[in-house]
DNA sequence: GTTGACTTTATCCTTAGGGGAAGGTGTATA
DNA sequence: TATACACCTTCCCCTAAGGATAAAGTCAAC
């Protein structure tokens, strides 16, 4: 039997975890002694340690871990292996962020080394003052978190258009998605997907026509925020007002193979003046 | 003005992360109505807001933040620069880091398919049981955290030799490390970089000659632990009990460049029959 | 018997906010 | 003008995975 100290540097864990995991019932201590509570631990628990070791440095939450080593041996492959395979896409998308953020970064230094402020980017945005004409538009609206947006971006503007294909509707304009929410909120955001129609058959409805003040972004969808803010700070500076909920047009399709810094989008603000 | 929504809802961050940020001071309203407590924020501020959104996409603390925003535009563009080098050279470790990873779960989920546990490895290892001879070593002892270990172990060494080199001192052996901590500790462990030389100088210390268990290890040092454990596995079965700290020699140089998985290093736990 | 190393539980702290309650405000509408 | 309702405030608790520290009890060696 192994003192929890032996126990811990074996393993190379902290006698704290090992106390912690005992708490959260990830690993026992093989025997405690009734009296002075002392935890030991039996040689035949290292490997259980490792696995969780090694499901650790995997990123599984001990959550995670925790029902992995629920799962009998020998019966449940399957599920461990597509709980692995998951990891893994989950850790190949981290990494591509990674190489994304990495890009950035470079980028940002370049321009600094060249004296060029990291935010002087924002000035170089055009503002224009167009009249839109109103729009029949077929519509998707439902509360979307932004995490789910990618997905959701896919998924909702499929339905529309299958609908369009099926009905044999008209289709008169790109993919576009109003954001109806009074405020930005991490677990969902009040959201339309939508496109325009000749047709006026249910689930369609009427975008008025209006004055707006639009903006033309390209580049990746991150970087709406900026669009956005430097819209507003010119709204401001001209004396007009936001109207209606901004919209935004997707010229291009992400569905497509086109690099992300290619991405071409118009946002629009409808305002009136002051 | 823009009330806490509607700058919310431009700058793409919840209200509670602005009340958050005003608490913190990352970014205080322009404007606080007294009566009514109400943040009003204004056009202007979107830019700072920004540029946290950003330096928070590169993974830069709330705290570091708001020691890069504390800089003065225009003077400081150097420390600036060299946080964002700094932050990128992290971001480039931690992409090694998942690479490392995907290649890992690849192989287990390669080898579970095949039908193989993932800890099986474990059984691999073989173990020998070896006379060693006493050792005169120049050491080097210190605490030293898991963490600082792959820079320490450059360090530590680099003085050690280059002491040799200095006083024509004469090598004998590998690069060793002994391990004193009792407990695996984060924060710290008891560390000794040692190397056996011909001469008894001043910092140099005997290592006793003993019977130990011995596993070789090809591979990279996180798999150091499973080494460990399965040693005193085989020291438990085998009547054994661990006398001293045990210590390891780097067969392979991690300074040249060989990949990770050729490291070659024999562990060594110095036992005697119980 | 004593010392010193080891272990126990208990409580608070960390990051970057999220969730919800209880109550006050602002404004559009009937 | 009354009211409904959307919006805002502070306050308190919660997260994951332990780390830091304290006060007290235990083990083993000399």
């Amino acid at each position: 039997m192994l003192s929890i100290g032996e126990f811990s540097k074996i393993c190379g864990v902290s006698t704290k975890t090992l106390r912690y995991y005992d708490e959260i019932g990830l690993i026992y201590p093989d025997e405690i002694n009734a009296e002075s509570g002392y935890r030991y631990y039996s040689i035949e628990q290292l490997k259980r340690m490792l696995y969780i070791n090694r499901l650790k440095s995997y990123h599984f939450s001990l959550e995670e871990v925790k029902t992995m080593l629920a799962l009998e041996e020998g019966q449940s492959e399957e599920i461990l292996c597509s709980a692995l395979n998951q990891k893994r896409n989950e850790i190949l998308e981290k990494l591509k962020a990674f190489e994304y953020v990495v890009k950035q970064l470079s980028q940002d230094i370049s321009n600094l080394e060249k004296g060029v402020p990291i935010m002087s980017y924002l000035d170089d945005f055009e503002v224009q003052l167009v009249e839109t004409k109103p729009m029949n538009i077929l519509y998707k609206r439902l509360i979307l978190s932004s995490d789910d947006y990618a997905s959701g971006y896919g998924r909702y503007f499929s339905e529309l258009y299958e609908r369009i294909a099926k009905e044999k509707l008209t289709l008169l304009s790109q993919a576009m998605t109003i954001y109806h929410s009074p405020e930005f909120n991490p677990a969902g955001n009040d959201t339309e997907f939508a496109v325009s129609i000749a047709e006026s058959v249910k689930g369609t409805r009427n975008l008025p026509g209006s004055l707006c003040a639009k903006s033309v972004l390209k580049g990746a969808y991150p970087e709406l925020t900026s669009v956005y803010a430097n819209l507003m700070k010119w709204i401001e500076n001209e004396g007009y007002e936001l109207l209606l909920p901004p919209y935004e047009i997707y010229v291009t399709d992400p569905n497509q193979a086109i690099a992300p810094e290619e991405y071409v989008t118009e946002v629009y603000f409808p305002v009136k003046k002051k």
